[in-house]
DNA sequence: TGTTTTAATGTACAACTGTCTATTATGATA
DNA sequence: TATCATAATAGACAGTTGTACATTAAAACA
């Protein structure tokens, strides 16, 4: 499978379409595979010939969300001309690109979703949090885990936010944010 | 449906041992509910009748194990007659119970998984956490937040160390958790 | 532009899902 | 112990799933 191929470029973009537009309305476990293909007019052996399961459809969507968390990220500091071990700046970023995307994060964050989100945006987050973590040298410190434990601090607290519908503005989380990790610093 | 009728009781735990036997050796995503069925020798409708998908079944036993999880963290206080506010003991149980029950939480925390056991086991975990993190009051910051801020980070990190196939010593684990958790005080 | 490569289609299949209905069997209870 | 209530069964249904294979269509590229 060529992923240059225009017919695989258009095939990919129309069942992309199909699965957003469903999902305006309903949950991911009450979509069939069968469905979306009848609403992207294309053929159910192709959806195998691309993917396993409805779900790895869904991971496609996700990787363009996450790379515009990382060009969140990158921009805080292109943007702001800030330093990394200035924390604000950053986070703030993360918590405007949640915001955001709201609607996709409830999709991502609900019950019956996956745990696999949950670890690619834990993923991405581990990664931006690295850069700033790894400065903060303590030889008692395992800095694996240390990360692990900081990094699901924070998806953590999105994660109530998302459940909570954004109640807290986005000014209140990021000071709340740097309070906790200024704590453990 | 009545949950005393020895009938349903008897019917709920033939499944509960049919599912547990066929997790042993695939995970959640392969097994089928006829095959559960199958192997527990009760009529497939009868299925539907206590339960809408296997995952139903599946939490069903869930709560079990989360029973076992707070029964260890209520015997830390009383078994070793320490005060709560001395983290040690009481986490330690939590990294035993979770070694405990590896092959468990493995399944839980398998890439396929739903979020749903996610959300059990952090709530449990806030729970246990609440009663302490309470205890350090600061009108700054929100505890609904810092909760769920600590809550994912010691969930985080056993996610770490199951995923790492429980590498780390029980020890290792508590002493870091320590580290970690009074760095944050 | 013509040929080659391969993505997409159409169709079929067995197995699974969720739901229903009438019937049977088994606990509950009086 | 006899009766009642209801859990469990058997069987059927339309719809979905994942897979397979021969055929067609469209993009690649020489």
């Amino acid at each position: 499978m060529n992923l240059n191929d225009l017919r695989v470029i258009k095939t990919k973009k129309t069942f992309h379409e199909a699965l957003v537009k469903l999902l305006m309305d309903k949950p991911m476990e009450s979509i069939s595979v069968s469905e979306i293909c009848k609403l992207a007019k294309v053929n159910r052996g192709t959806f195998y010939l691309h993917y396993d399961q409805k779900e790895c459809l869904f991971e496609e969507y996700f990787k363009v969300v996450m790379e515009d968390l990382e060009d969140s990220y990158q921009g805080a500091y292109r943007d702001l001309q800030v330093q990394p071990h200035e924390v604000d700046p950053s986070s703030l970023r993360i918590f405007h690109h949640v915001k955001k995307y709201g609607d996709f994060y409830k999709i991502v964050f609900t019950n019956k979703a996956s745990l696999s989100y949950y670890y690619l945006f834990y993923e991405k987050i581990k990664l931006l949090l690295g850069e700033v973590l790894k400065l903060y040298k303590n030889e008692d410190i395992d800095i694996q885990l240390y990360t692990a434990y900081q990094a699901n601090a924070l998806v953590g607290m999105i994660m109530y936010w998302v459940a909570d519908d954004f109640s807290y503005s986005l000014d209140y989380m990021n000071e709340q944010y740097a309070l906790f990790y200024r704590m453990s610093i």
